[in-house]
DNA sequence: CAGTGGTCTAGACCACCGA
DNA sequence: CGGTGGTCTAGACCACTGT
């Protein structure tokens, strides 16, 4: 019972063949026209019948792989995994996520300046401590009610913050204007408890408990261009993630 | 100044060339031979000077990519990104990573027994409610602290776990030995209080800011395998990732 | 413009799996 | 044994970058 969905190339689209026919398989199998267990047909039919090349449909699996839909054995076959409810986290902001989501976020900001940076935070951007750096304060608010507390420092020469209105604007949709192109996020995620001011700005009391999340973001020159101390209600937020062994 | 780290390729061993490739260029740059902001030589050179076609050595530096190690730009070439000092969360056991890191875990079975599985638990596992499952308790200890308590559920027709030293094996480690091979995780992790019990095992206080994950594993025959509910205590444990954008 | 990574082809041989 | 994915080759053309 090897399914075999419908699948179409526009070989004139600028998109690349092999992210076509991820797409539409990813689509299949989300939508639930592919279910868990099923058996997708061979790479080299496939590819057959496409009018493809066996690498390039290999590479459109490939991407399946990664995001966990599908798991291959050899031998055996690619088989369909049950599709998470959610996507995977990948490398977007808060913002992003909610918007996705259909949440609307509003966004305050609590402070912004430029400043020199600690050392503490040089040593993350990969900077020399005292250069000037932004630090952003800002709260999240989501459905009328507070998400998460975000400090964020960004190097001056990254940036000028100053110009933007946070509040309306994400920061990684300001990066994307500003062209920056965010290629990896180091994050580091723990709990603790609150402190009195924390407790206030998230309207809980001072104990509760936080979900915290550092993240380093680079660019795809290697930069390093965002540091980030972020505290979410954790009754109102959860880290997703997909784990594929390679 | 594009570096060019010796890197040597054995075409006899069994080791796929673009992971002896993939792995010389990794230690490279965990050892700081290649330093954050360097360029690794491009693709044809490097090819060319290992005796390797390009398709093949795209393959190695693609997987230093997928690990966050290295970012590629079209018509500027592959930068060294800061290493992070840890690598990030791959599918593996807690018991494993604390392994790994050279520290020595203890585990205590707190409970196991095979029962029928409730809606929730079967809902995840992708069985029939009512289907035998083990359910496991275990408290994981590591230099004389208590670390996590988990709970773990593995399907009756998956595993055997009555006839397994969980003390003396990690529940990962079982499957590798039985021949489970695991593939793809998804995980949800948050925070909540300690209840009165949680934190009695956990030698702390009720009210306590715990560090919570889910995760449901499948094997490389899309089977879900194991559910668990881990309990973390903050102080001593923090989840790490790497984010790449594709 | 020259240099880089991004995509794609049309094959080949091999290792592993299940029947 | 036949079927599957895993690895590898030797090219090709294109898109984007920075000078």
């Amino acid at each position: 019972m090897s399914s075999f969905p419908d699948v179409v190339v526009n070989r004139s689209s600028p998109v690349p063949l092999y992210h076509q026919v991820a797409e539409q398989l990813e689509r299949a199998i989300r939508d639930g026209e592919l279910l868990p267990g099923d058996r997708i047909a061979n790479e080299v039919v496939l590819a057959d019948r496409l009018g493809l090349s066996r690498p390039t449909l290999r590479q459109a699996i490939q991407s399946l792989v990664d995001q966990g839909l599908v798991v291959r054995k050899r031998g055996v076959g690619t088989l369909v995994v049950h599709a998470p409810i959610r996507r995977t986290v990948e490398l977007t902001s808060l913002n992003d996520d909610l918007l996705r989501a259909g949440r609307q976020p509003s966004t305050v900001v609590l402070d912004l300046q430029l400043q020199p940076a600690p050392d503490a935070i040089s040593e993350h951007l990969k900077i020399v401590a005292g250069t000037p750096v932004w630090r952003l304060d800002r709260l999240r608010r989501v459905a009328g009610r507070p998400l998460a507390v975000m400090r964020n420092y960004v190097p001056g020469q990254v940036a000028d913050l100053g110009a933007v209105d946070l509040s309306a604007t994400g920061l990684y949709e300001h990066f994307r204007s500003a062209g920056i192109h965010l290629r990896v996020a180091h994050q580091t995620i723990s709990a603790r408890k609150a402190d009195a001011e924390e407790a206030r700005l998230l309207e809980g009391t001072a104990g509760d408990p936080l979900l915290t999340m550092q993240r380093t973001s680079f660019d795809d020159q290697g930069r390093a261009v965002e540091f980030g101390t972020h505290l979410y209600r954790p009754d109102l937020y959860a880290f997703e993630t997909t784990l594929v062994d390679r």
